[in-house]
RNA sequence: GCGCUGGUGCUGGAAUUGGCAGACAGGCAUGGUUGAGGGCCAUGUGCCGCAAGGCGUGAGGGUUCAAGUCCCUCCCAGCGCACCA
């Protein structure tokens, strides 16, 4: 995915507190947190030593009253060590191709899929959020008896390596292969379970060999084409950008932030706007709203009706409306200043005006001219018009509010019901005819003080006075509805849909990049390179510095080629593709990366696809979540793939900030750099704070002293299995199967806990089993990691009242375990493998079944509340009636004292959890 | 301007369908353990109040026995789109 910078600002949280009084919220932001200690130059609280503090977890639990007599004192060298289990693991998951995952008929499969990273150099807090907690799910799913595949991959064309080579004076192929090996490394380190085997490199030549196939396949399905037009054009990066890649009220690139002008060119396009329409339909997508409603709106679909007016010539004049209902108010025409028809309508008498006034609409940039706030300008041409339903004579002006690129660069104006045109009508003197009276009120476009765009009354509007008309664009209005079938009968117009979608335009002049498989040859055109001689190679001794031309134009011969058609002499495509093409078909490459008999092997994109699950960040929206349903689409039509959609869910991660709230940047010196902090606490405990500090989908500023909280946990959790001898043997004792949870361990085990005790544990432990599988299918990581806290914290309590050595508890640490095991993999299997002597592996063993009747609590306690305020809790039998919860909370003294001796009015017992009573 | 999110203690955040607001953490405070420091353990910690008690989920209203949750109006913030006819 190529890496978006976007320069907007960055997310501030909670609102009312910053509208705190500032003093407060000043010295809030100023005192730093941690004053006493030494911070390091990337903000992070040095501590005396790098390596983790040592055998300190240990010490404190020989503290504790109940183990000091349990003579461990030699214990010291056990103590949580993640830097030394962590990578050993690794090793041998990586050696055991534990992860390895291959089609299995008898099994149910599920392909999770997280967004590619872009070869940028360093993995940073952008991969891990996001990451981690998918890795966490599909190993939850995999433990779930699901085939899992979860691949991985690297998206390694683009400009920020080729901009960031040229910077480093290095070849962009070096520069990226060598990140790669090194994000390679901190994937690894972060304990995720992906299937390197189907490791897959968008810059391999096996790889954009098929990217270049599915070009030939876009373009003989006619979806590929070549125009001449004005496009952006970023002047710093020296290429032609996407609509999508132009961001902002400035309109500036994506990437660099510098102003895009517009250079007529002509470029590579896709037909995307052919699929508008599918695009807009998100059937059986389980996708957020927020990307529902961006795609939405980037397409953004609007109906009407397109109506032909004529020219005193008798030319056409085509103009789209949302509101043909309002026609009978058109009292003038304006044309986009490039519009074909000026010309021939503008008398001589105005030509030296109109003229000049287009010159100046063409020295002005896009964003001079379609500020907002601009005061609108224009100039009459002399011409009329003449509209086709009252044969009114209306006058022509031109002026750059009318865009040509939407639209038909003409537009009929109504400026009683339309602000822009009432603006305008307002400044330059037009006739205002209000055709839409609102209720109650006689609207007078001498006196109008603003357009009435709402709903009323049709008037003077011969056939359709009395209509009414709504508020609704499009054919949910009545009166639109009317009118365009009324336009249709007598043929002057008929119904319309007009879109702000662009077809996506795919030429780069740049050179790291997939070159375009297409050759010209005068006489037969453009042709694309036959099958067999794919992939184009992209050649390494080129100049690959930007200079706005293609670099790969400027190579001797790299260009030189025979056409594919009658053989003569012609000419290569120099520019290369938009990276964004690359990664619209990435999840399929993963299938079989090694595959070289088509874009993927057909047995396995059956066995695995489509993709179940998938993650990353929302700023896709509009571009590669919308570019790779547009090539899923064309791509079924083209009866490569299957269905509908590629990715049927999907989640998005919020963004993890500088510890300032600022977004991390190396300018602001506030990145946190995840390799230091794996160093320092190991990859569980930072994939586990991840889960636990924020709303996953909300995200938020890092803070290096709350990660202490799940620190204490997995240390709390680590002295718990390895600190006491007696509890281990007596785990090993009963861990052969089919002892009842109910049945105590023959082995000695001086327990002393008695049945209650066993039984709470047990409920606990079902209750956390029950939850956790409720948030991992709903993507909700921080209470899980809270569950997990919550639950050892009861088996500390448990454990101090007797019930080691018990069935319950070796469930308990069993179960423990096992749900462990997806959140922080290492500490899992080294608990797991080496001190419970349970088989290897942890992740190879099946999730733990809820007992739901365990979970269940028999004694309940029933908040109590008078007029609705709580006053009493009565603990009552689960299976108590709703009778006797009743009489109960009467019983209460209390209640009978707030009663006051009088009858309550109602009592009120809700679904066994809250008796309210009504005085 | 339009659209989508969201607004809960000092902080991050919990709260299945309307049913005990503040789970779990961080921070802070007090005490314990320790040669010291760190670590660990225990207790406390929404606000007001001496207390009884009252108040409390952006503001105001409504529905309901009961509202963080549903409805209406508004405010604020983030993001997206924006002269789109």
């Amino acid at each position: 995915m190529a890496a978006t910078k976007k320069k907007s600002s960055v997310k501030k949280k909670n609102t009312s507190k910053s509208r705190r009084p500032a003093p407060k919220a000043a010295a809030k932001k100023v005192v730093p947190k941690r004053p006493a200690k030494k911070a390091s130059a990337n903000g992070i609280v040095v501590r005396k030593a790098v390596a983790p503090s040592l055998p300190r977890s240990d010490r404190s639990e020989l503290s504790t009253r109940r183990l000091k007599p349990a003579g461990v004192a030699a214990r010291t060298d056990n103590s949580y060590v993640p830097q030394a289990l962590e990578p050993r693991w690794q090793a041998r998951w990586d050696k055991d191709k534990l992860y390895r995952a291959v089609i299995d008929a008898r099994r149910p499969k599920h392909y999770a899929l997280t967004m590619l990273p872009y070869t940028s150099g360093d993995l940073h807090f952008g991969h891990w959020y996001p990451m981690g907690p998918s890795d966490a799910r599909a190993r939850f799913k995999r433990m779930n008896g699901y085939n899992v595949l979860f691949p991985i991959g690297f998206d390694a064309f683009g400009l920020p390596a080729e901009n960031a080579a040229i910077k480093r004076g290095i070849h962009p192929k070096k520069w990226t292969y060598k990140n790669i090996e090194n994000m390679r490394r901190q994937l690894k380190s972060m304990g995720t379970m992906f299937d390197w085997d189907r490791e897959a490199i968008s810059a391999d030549p096996a790889y954009y060999k098929w990217t270049q196939w599915f070009f030939i396949q876009l373009f003989k399905h006619g979806l590929a084409y070549r125009k001449m037009s004005a496009v952006d054009w970023c002047p710093r990066d020296n290429t032609t950008l996407a609509r999508e890649q132009v961001v902002g009220e400035n309109r500036v690139c994506e990437r660099c932030g510098t102003p895009v002008i517009k250079k007529d060119l002509e470029q590579w396009f896709f037909k995307s706007t052919d699929y508008a329409d599918q695009l807009l339909d998100f059937d059986g997508l389980d996708w957020s709203q927020r990307v529902k409603t961006l795609q939405t709106n980037w397409i953004g679909r609007s109906e009407g009706a397109s109506v032909i007016f004529k020219t005193e010539a008798g030319d056409d004049i085509e103009v789209f409306t949302t509101r043909p209902d309002t026609l009978w108010g058109a009292t003038f025409m304006v044309f986009a200043p490039e519009h074909p028809l000026v010309d021939r309508v503008t008398t001589s008498d105005h030509r030296l005006a109109v003229d000049e006034y287009r010159r100046q609409a063409a020295r002005q940039s896009d964003i001079e001219r379609e500020a907002a706030d601009k005061e609108k300008t224009g100039v009459f041409t002399g011409g009329f018009a003449i509209n086709p339903v009252n044969q009114e004579r209306i006058p022509i002006w031109i002026a750059d509010y009318v865009l040509m690129s939407y639209g038909t660069g003409a537009i009929m104006a109504v400026p009683a019901h339309d602000a822009r045109d009432f603006a305008f009508a307002r400044k330059y003197g037009l006739k205002i005819v209000p055709v839409i009276q609102p209720d109650g009120a006689e609207l007078n476009g001498e006196t109008l003080e603003a357009a009435h765009e709402h709903a009323g009354l049709i008037i003077n509007s011969g056939p359709f006075n009395g209509t009414p008309a709504t508020d609704d664009k499009g054919m949910q209005n009545p009166a639109v509805k009317a009118v365009t079938e009324w336009l249709e009968s007598r043929g002057i117009g008929k119904r319309a849909v007009n879109y702000r979608y662009r077809d996506w335009l795919i030429s780069r002049q740049r050179y790291w990049g997939a070159p375009i498989p297409m050759v010209y040859c005068q006489k037969h055109g453009w042709n694309p390179v036959p099958d067999d001689q794919l992939p184009v190679l992209l050649p390494e001794d080129v100049a690959w510095k930007p200079t706005g031309e293609s670099p790969l134009k400027l190579h001797p011969t790299w260009k030189d080629a025979i056409c594919p058609v009658g053989g003569e002499p012609a000419v290569r495509e120099t520019d290369t593709m938009d990276t964004f093409m690359c990664s619209s078909w990435y999840h399929l490459r993963y299938l079989s990366p090694q595959y070289d008999r088509g874009p993927f092997d057909p047995a396995e994109y059956n066995y695995w696809m489509p993709v179940d699950t998938y993650t990353g960040g929302i700023e896709h929206a509009t571009m590669h979540l919308l570019y790779t349903r547009f090539f899923h689409k064309a791509m079924r039509d083209a009866g490569i793939v299957k269905g509908n959609e590629p990715m049927l869910q999907m989640r998005n991660q919020g963004i993890i900030l500088g510890e300032d709230g600022e977004k991390m940047s190396k300018s602001r010196g506030n990145v946190v750099p995840p390799d230091e902090l794996v160093g320092r606490y190991g990859a569980d405990a930072l994939r586990s704070y991840l889960m636990f500090a924020y709303r996953w989908q909300e995200g938020g500023p890092w803070n290096s002293t709350g990660i202490e909280g799940v620190v204490r946990w997995l240390r709390r959790v680590w002295a718990l299995f390895t600190t006491d001898p007696a509890s281990l043997s007596q785990i090993l004792g009963s861990s052969g199967r089919g002892g009842s949870p109910s049945r105590r361990s023959n082995l000695p085990s001086g327990s002393s806990a008695d049945a209650a005790v066993l039984k709470a544990l047990r409920r606990k432990v079902h209750q956390t089993l029950q939850n956790i599988n409720r948030d991992f299918e709903a993507f909700e990581f921080n209470t899980i990691i809270s569950s997990l806290m919550e639950l050892l914290n009861d088996m500390y309590k448990a454990r101090d009242a007797g019930a080691l050595g018990t069935a319950e508890w070796h469930e308990a640490c069993e179960v423990y375990l096992k749900m462990l095991a997806p959140v922080c993999p290492h500490i899992a299997e080294e608990l797991w493998t080496v001190h419970m002597k349970r088989p290897y592996s942890v992740h190879q063993q099946s999730w733990p079944v809820l007992d739901a009747a365990a979970a269940r609590e028999d004694m309940v306690e029933i908040p109590v509340q008078v007029n609705g305020k709580l006053r009493d809790r009565v603990t009552v039998s689960a299976e108590a009636s709703e009778d006797e919860i009743k009489s109960a909370a009467l019983a209460s003294e209390t209640i009978r004292k707030y009663l006051e001796g009088k009858e309550p009015k109602k009592v009120i017992v809700a679904q066994k959890r809250l008796v309210n009573v009504v005085v």
